[in-house]
DNA sequence: AACCAGTACAACCGCATCCTA
DNA sequence: ATAGGATGCGGTTGTACTGGT
């Protein structure tokens, strides 16, 4: 049982609106106002349209001082800023831009911003298994990956955190890795709390020709709570063996962890490990990450990065971690 | 010229929330 | 307090357009 339909389908125009349309639509509201009822407003014009549909034209391309394309890169910035910040809060951005829609921006970041920030994807058969195909017997659709386990982790948080990353000058967080692995520690060994799987980031970022730190790129997007541990007040070193320092980094795990999953699950774990999201445990394991530019299996024995630092093979691999190939 | 694939964007859909009687 | 209608919002779909072959 669902709710009723808004207007009856079966008598109501769909499609592209006409010219003579839009002309006795905006000639009306413009004229009259909306009469704060969408839903009679087309009865009223004489329109055979479904008061919904005359209100999202309304909004979207026949109120005044309307922007379309030609987005600058201010305006690109901003989105990205943001996106990183808020998420898919397409309302919330679009009253940051005046003359842009929630509708224009969320067309615009899909198909072309976020390609351009976040580079291509890969190709769905490299993609986590959706809880459809995992769940065969309910037919349900799944609205989003993960939906039907509090710890899943959403497309949005990690397109933030990759966005963030962005901010901060690396231009893929995941090339970052080449670098310094360490960076992603298998959360599922982590055997005390001064390991989390931001450890390395910011050496990288300190390391980076960035000129605003970790703290102010995150400030900036507004992740209130997610303040490094690594970070002492001269900005270069901390006191790893302090009390402080421990549970900074614990309230950074969670902080991390909620940003990932949605929640602050991670607390209810014993020494701060974080728990494998249900969706995550299926994966085409077939499907190798051939992608990635040298694949992962060169991180699987112990090796020497470029800073001198021996690294084990503790590290998580990043299928563990619904990251590869942003898995999503 | 015809076909095809990829892209961009307008519009729709359904759910959540708000509002009011 | 609550039920039902209106509105807002974000995800998704449909289609026109464009460029390559």
């Amino acid at each position: 049982m669902g709710r009723a339909p808004c207007c009856d389908k079966a008598s109501v125009k769909r499609g592209p609106w006409s010219p003579e349309e839009d002309a006795k639509l905006k000639a009306y509201i413009e004229e009259q106002g909306t009469g704060g009822n969408w839903i009679a407003l087309p009865h009223k014009i004489g329109l055979k349209r479904c008061g919904k549909s005359c209100r999202l034209r309304w909004l979207n391309y026949l109120r005044p001082n309307i922007k379309h394309g030609g987005f600058s890169e201010d305006e690109d910035e901003l989105i990205c800023r943001l996106y990183a910040s808020i998420g898919s809060r397409w309302s919330i951005i679009a009253a940051q831009l005046p003359g842009r829609t929630d509708n224009d921006i969320k067309n615009y970041w899909n198909t072309r911003l976020k390609k351009k920030l976040l580079g291509k994807r890969p190709q769905p058969s490299r993609r986590l298994i959706q809880n459809s195909e995992i769940n065969t017997e309910s037919n349900k659709p799944a609205a989003s990956l993960g939906s039907t386990s509090s710890q899943a982790i959403s497309t949005s948080a990690l397109e933030r955190m990759q966005l963030l990353m962005q901010l901060q000058g690396l231009n893929n967080p995941f090339s970052y890795l080449d670098i310094n692995p360490l960076a992603w520690q298998n959360p599922y060994t982590l055997q005390n709390k001064t390991n989390y799987p931001m450890q390395g980031f910011e050496h990288e970022i300190l390391n980076s020709n960035s000129t605003t730190s970790i703290e102010e790129s995150l400030d900036s997007a507004n992740l209130i709570g997610l303040q490094s541990p690594m970070l002492a007040s001269d900005g270069v070193s901390a006191d790893n063996s302090s009390s402080s320092f421990s549970s900074s980094v614990a309230g950074f795990q969670s902080t991390f962890c909620e940003l990932l999953y949605g929640n602050n699950s991670c607390n209810n774990t014993q020494e701060g490990n974080f728990p494998e999201p249900d969706n995550l445990k299926e994966i085409n394991q077939d499907d190798s990450i051939s992608w990635w530019p040298n694949g992962l299996d060169e991180y699987a024995s112990p090796f020497t990065c470029d800073n001198g630092v021996n690294y084990q093979p503790d590290m998580m691999l990043l299928q563990d971690y619904g990251l590869s190939g942003y898995g999503l």
